[in-house]
DNA sequence: CTCCCGCAGG
DNA sequence: CCTGCTGGAG
């Protein structure tokens, strides 16, 4: 990758942080510390559908399937059932059995290897960064299109169509939340990117990033 | 790369 | 009507 000026990251760390104290939002996975079977879940939940969405149904459906050993229990028609108001049900419902058999053949417990752990069903590049962030609290991108769509219009476009496999992205990505703050910063960067640096149509007027954005630059 | 899925928003 | 949403598997 082309080298990214210090000082324009540290900038740009700083001014989300501030936004996402007084502008970021509030859902019931961010509140508490979650064990790795809630924090799983929330990332199953949430996989290619609105956090508002998600917020609406994921207490409920913990309260429902509370551990690993409910999942194993649950025939596959009805866990299919619970998915079906957000969608992709069949995916999660089958992905969600899957991994609970594994996890069952490794006593309940997440492998300390990271290599067994990329290896789980459902362990795709960002739930395993995910979990590394969430659970281990270690700094790690929750990179998704929106984080990546923020950062290449800030930064300068990926070369790449898919974020997974772009390795500009996913370094720059990371060199981002490294940090103390890696968890608020990850945060700030979903939420900035959902109410401001939005696909559709960006709120340029109301970005505190545009004097150093690449894309506000290239269109105004 | 394509499909999977329903819902919210425009 | 159409687009986009904290992706993963085939």
């Amino acid at each position: 990758m082309h080298t990214i000026p210090t000082g324009k990251i540290s900038d740009f760390q700083t001014k989300l942080l501030t936004w996402f104290y007084l502008h970021g939002r509030q859902f019931p996975w961010r509140e508490t510390q979650l064990n790795p079977y809630q924090a799983i879940i929330a990332e199953v939940l949430l996989q290619r559908t609105k956090a508002e969405t998600v917020a609406k149904m994921y207490l409920d459906f913990l309260y429902q399937y509370p551990d690993w050993q409910s999942i194993l229990s649950t025939p596959i028609e009805q866990l299919e059932e619970s998915f079906k108001p957000i969608g992709l049900y069949r995916q999660r419902a089958s992905g969600l059995k899957r991994l609970a058999a594994a996890m069952a053949s490794h006593q309940f417990e997440l492998p300390s290897e990271q290599a067994a752990l990329a290896a789980l069903p459902l362990f795709g590049q960002y739930i395993l960064n995910a979990i590394t962030l969430v659970v281990l609290q270690k700094p790690a991108p929750l990179l998704d299109v929106n984080m990546a769509r923020l950062l290449e219009r800030y930064f300068g476009e990926r070369k790449l169509a898919d974020i997974r496999y772009d390795p500009y992205l996913q370094e720059l990505a990371h060199i981002v939340v490294a940090s103390p703050n890696s968890l608020e910063l990850n945060w700030a960067m979903l939420d900035f990117a959902a109410l401001i640096c939005k696909a559709g149509k960006p709120r340029c007027e109301l970005c505190m990033l545009q004097a150093d954005c690449v894309f506000f630059q290239k269109i105004y």
